[in-house]
DNA sequence: CGACCGTTCCCGCTCAATGGGAGTCGTGGC
DNA sequence: GCCACGACTCCCATTGAGCGGGAACGGTCG
């Protein structure tokens, strides 16, 4: 890979200092991000430099970096998941209204599930999911769709690897989230109670395509001892709006 | 630069890769993007396969290339501009369920009007926005907001450019863009009937930080004859709730 | 079956990227 | 006022990664 000793392309260096940017750290000085992507200091100054110059990364008022406007552009306006949060949106809305808590919609993107959009009242409750946030799929009420209806090998994957207790009362045991998918699949929805976080209760139900493979979840986050019943009919009459929206018909 | 003949950087090549992508052409093939993004061949199949190992562009199904939802996610996970989004995004939402149109978010970028989000209900009328899309500063009542608040190098700038016609209606005029300028600083509002869609009028708000700096544009697209008050004041509203959920006290 | 196109692979050349180091600027502590 | 530190810029000799022409493969279409 490129000119460096260090054998790294200069893609990889790029996604390397994206990578130091997030939700909390969106600026910092051009030094600060050398140190954390694992660049010498010549070498941060000249990329960052030239990534400014390309409007992939910007300087605020006070010299430091941010992400740049541009970037967001380039990656919002031809991205396809765009197409399925456009047609979800006014759904999720309608959801939002009548539920009044945190509405969410998520893809599965590299083992975990990718949030695309969330919806929150003022008024509504705690919420660790962000925009372009993940969580993991054993936890997550999402994320737990999404997988339940995943590939075989996807599954396996995640059953065998270490399943993570985001809190002492996520699903850590293998049997007993085989069970849990089965459950999903038989009965199109999942309550998740206080999995990823001990005061909430996430539920969730698929969005398919024409051919019935589910492409997203839709999800809302309850206090934890709220009736479940209502936000599932008007999910599950989202998904199927939603599904109508982009076109397809089953 | 890169090592290449050409004298373009890396960094160069990925930007014009990602500009080969449009809303209306998000999935080609790797001969496509080296021909569009002027690429012998062989360069642009070795580095399309980098960037795809990399996670910023994915293949489909049939091989072809789009941008991928990690760029995205990188994108929109540290930037600013997701803030300012999701501190309106509610208060868009009570517009667009009173006025029932086209509802929009937008800021200033490199000249134009980048539009950050849209809300539109199924029945709203025609609207050629889109989610990061543009439109001219001189033609869009967004961009006409965002204007007249800019430096005044920003507008001197825009009005010695051409200023193009997007419908006969588009204020082409110096000197009537001038004045157009001035009243809107006067009235705090923009009514923009026909510029950029002859059926429609877009109206539009500004959006101030607390040192009184115009950082965005409210707006709705309505019929072309409709009553405008009733929009203005329910934009007007929502830019006040937005500037204090942003922490802005004035 | 042949023409065409997208794609992969190969390989020798070369020059742009690299990074250590020196120097500048600005800040904050004492 | 002085010193120390950190962010940043500039310089430059070295070198190997990127480059791209070309060959070859495989699929598709007429």
């Amino acid at each position: 890979m490129a000119n460096s000793p260090s054998g790294d392309s200069v893609t990889d260096r790029l996604v390397r200092i994206l990578e130091t940017f997030t939700p909390t750290r969106t600026a910092q000085t051009t030094a600060d991000i050398g140190r954390r992507a694992g660049l010498p200091s010549s070498s941060a100054h000249r990329i960052v430099n030239e990534l400014v110059d390309a409007g992939l990364l910007e300087r605020d008022e006070e010299r430091r970096v941010r992400v740049g406007m541009r970037l967001w552009e380039l990656a919002t306006r031809s991205s396809h998941a765009l197409r399925l949060r456009q047609a979800a949106l006014p759904y999720m809305e309608r959801v939002q209204q009548r539920v009044r808590e945190h509405t969410q919609l998520a893809i599965l993107e590299h083992d975990e599930a990718l949030f695309l959009e969330r919806l929150s009242a003022p008024d509504s409750g705690a919420n660790i999911t962000r925009v372009a946030g993940r969580l993991p799929v054993h936890a997550s009420s999402s994320g737990l769709v999404l997988l339940a209806f995943a590939s075989r090998d996807l599954q396996e994957r995640v059953l065998s690897g270490p399943l993570r207790a985001v809190t002492p009362e996520t699903i850590v045991d293998p049997a007993a989230l085989r069970r849990t998918l089965a459950e999903i699949r038989t009965l199109g929805r999942v309550v998740a109670p206080g999995y990823v976080d001990e005061v909430s209760t996430g539920v969730a139900v698929p969005v398919r395509d024409e051919t019935g493979a589910v492409i997203a979840a839709l999800s809302v986050v309850l206090p934890r001892d709220a009736e479940t019943q209502f936000a599932l009919v008007e999910l599950h009459r989202s998904a199927r709006d939603t599904e109508r929206a982009l076109g397809y018909r089953r």
